[in-house]
RNA sequence: GGCCUGAUGGCGGAGUGGUGACGCAGCGGACUGCAAAUCCGCGCACCCGAGUUCGAUUCUCGGUCAGGCCUCCA
């Protein structure tokens, strides 16, 4: 079985074959921390984490280096920082903290290396005065202008030609462009921002070349697979794929052009500048992580996806199924720790986690049905396929148990206990008069032959 | 204006040139003291029009609608 992606430059789906098995490299644009991230912004996140996942899964964790940039250089940044009077520094720890913290209760795990664009400066400088002298930059006031036109194959990966770009330009032209689809390498930093020294004058970095120098730094080029929101294709990756191309004179840049498709709010996009945001940090309040990991993996990457609370809930229901399956066969031996064949196959066709996640339940159900060496084999698949994804790797109990703090569970417990034993003695008033305690503390009983479990319903 | 996606049942969402996944919700049955969970079963879904075809939800063309990019944006 073979990984099969769908590359945005070849606009098809293509075998995946790395450069160097032994060190497969992935690049995804990661967050500006000036601000919580909201849950459009962790669709990528995950997505791409599933990838990184399965690269590990093929070629082994230690041969898979995943970076992913955090841009703390932004006007966005500048503002609130001066809004708060604290250095930008401040802004920038405390928004990539909360960052990292909110995409682990996603189940994300770290990137390999998360370069920051401050600490990255000297690359960058570096980069740019390469493209000065290959003649595919100009000063010009003090800035640095990319030159579209030093790039015969510019517009190829968003399917643009320059004329189209200045047929279709809405937006005034700097006077200082020789093109209007020039874009900025280097910029003079405005009274009171951060401010960098280099060979054009004191200033800042522009936003596309920040990650050509990460990529180029942190990975070297040419990376097997670069990845991010389908917004970025054009200008940024765009852009980014000319500067690395002049700049280093390679074959090439990123040898797979991933993209992920947008998530909406009542059909809209959902993003900071139209206001219509849900922050990870306040959805982790309401429900589970893994039940929202799971939303966001229930259409395929490449699809629009619609973000609701009835979403939520039906992620939720749909891994008390998986996690109902789990608890009930506690006593079963999990047998081997590979994912099963039919899952993989989903997975490897470029993500397809719909697919793979509707083979989690037909393992659920070979554990529920089937002869006792089918059900061990069929638990440590459910295991090991959910690892893959990220999904069940807590303690059933656990999971529906969540929101119970010891005082409760242990409340709970005795209840249990009195009501079992009521049952033992077919106190049926009693028993139903226990289990009504227990509906009022939002539990559901669940009774089997030799006692009862219970969950923790979800409050509303 | 230019470029580009998508449209599947009550909901979410795969997939396919011909027996229409899977999940959530619902209904019937089994099981249960009663429930819950589980198991078994059920429900005439593929935007509209034309074309190609023995046959189209799946391919082609046109249309409608929805959305994205062209400006910071995952």
């Amino acid at each position: 079985m073979t990984l099969v992606l769908h590359d945005t430059m070849a606009r098809a789906k293509r075998p995946f074959v790395p450069v160097n098995a032994e060190r497969v490299t992935m690049y995804v644009c990661g967050p500006t921390v000036y601000n919580y991230a909201h849950i459009g912004n962790a669709r990528p996140v995950v997505v791409f984490d599933v990838l990184f996942r399965v690269l590990r899964h093929l070629y082994g964790a230690d041969h898979v280096v995943y970076a992913a940039n955090v841009t703390d250089v932004d006007d966005k940044i500048n503002l609130k920082a001066a809004q708060e009077g604290v250095p930008i520094g401040a802004i920038t720890d405390r928004y990539l903290a909360a960052y990292n913290a909110d995409m682990a209760v996603l189940g994300a795990l770290r990137p390999t290396a998360q370069p920051r664009a401050t600490q990255t400066m000297d690359a960058i400088v570096a980069m740019i005065g390469r493209l000065v002298a290959a003649g595919a930059a100009y000063a010009a006031e003090g800035h640095v202008l990319f030159d579209t036109q030093a790039y015969g194959d510019y517009g190829k990966l968003s399917g643009r030609s320059l004329d189209d770009m200045i047929a279709g330009a809405r937006v005034e032209v700097a006077p200082y462009k020789r093109r209007p689809a020039d874009f900025v390498l280097w910029k003079p930093s405005k009274l009171g921002e951060p401010v960098w020294e280099s060979p054009f004058g004191p200033g800042r970095p522009g936003w596309h070349i920040e990650c050509s120098a990460m990529i180029e730094q942190v990975l070297g080029l040419p990376i097997d697979i670069h990845g991010g929101g389908n917004d970025l294709i054009f200008p940024h990756h765009e852009n980014e794929l000319a500067q690395g191309m002049c700049a280093d004179h390679v074959e090439a840049y990123a040898n797979y052009w991933l993209h992920n498709g947008f998530l909406n709010m009542d059909s809209e996009k959902m993003s900071k500048s139209l206001g219509n945001v849900q922050l990870v940090h306040d959805l982790i309040q309401r429900a589970p992580g893994e039940a929202l990991r799971w939303a966001l993996l229930a259409s395929h990457y490449r699809q629009p996806l619609a973000w609701t609370d009835d979403g939520v809930t039906q992620a939720r229901s749909a891994l008390d199924t998986l996690y109902g399956a789990l608890r009930r066969a506690r006593d079963v031996p999990a047998e081997g720790d590979a994912p099963s064949e039919a899952f993989m196959e989903a997975l490897l066709d470029d993500l397809n986690t719909p697919r793979a996640n509707a083979e989690l339940f037909a393992l659920a159900r070979r554990l529920e049905t089937g002869a006792p060496t089918e059900r061990a084999r069929a638990k440590g698949e459910l295991l090991a396929s959910g690892a893959l994804l990220g999904f069940l790797q807590a303690d059933p109990e656990a999971w529906f148990h969540g929101g119970a703090d010891a005082a409760l569970t242990a409340r709970i417990d005795a209840l249990i206990a009195r009501r079992v034993a009521a049952r033992a003695a077919k106190d049926w008033a009693s028993a139903d008069a226990i289990r009504a305690e227990l509906t009022a503390l939002n539990v559901e009983v669940m009774d089997n032959p030799t006692g009862a479990t219970w969950r923790l319903k979800e409050s509303a």
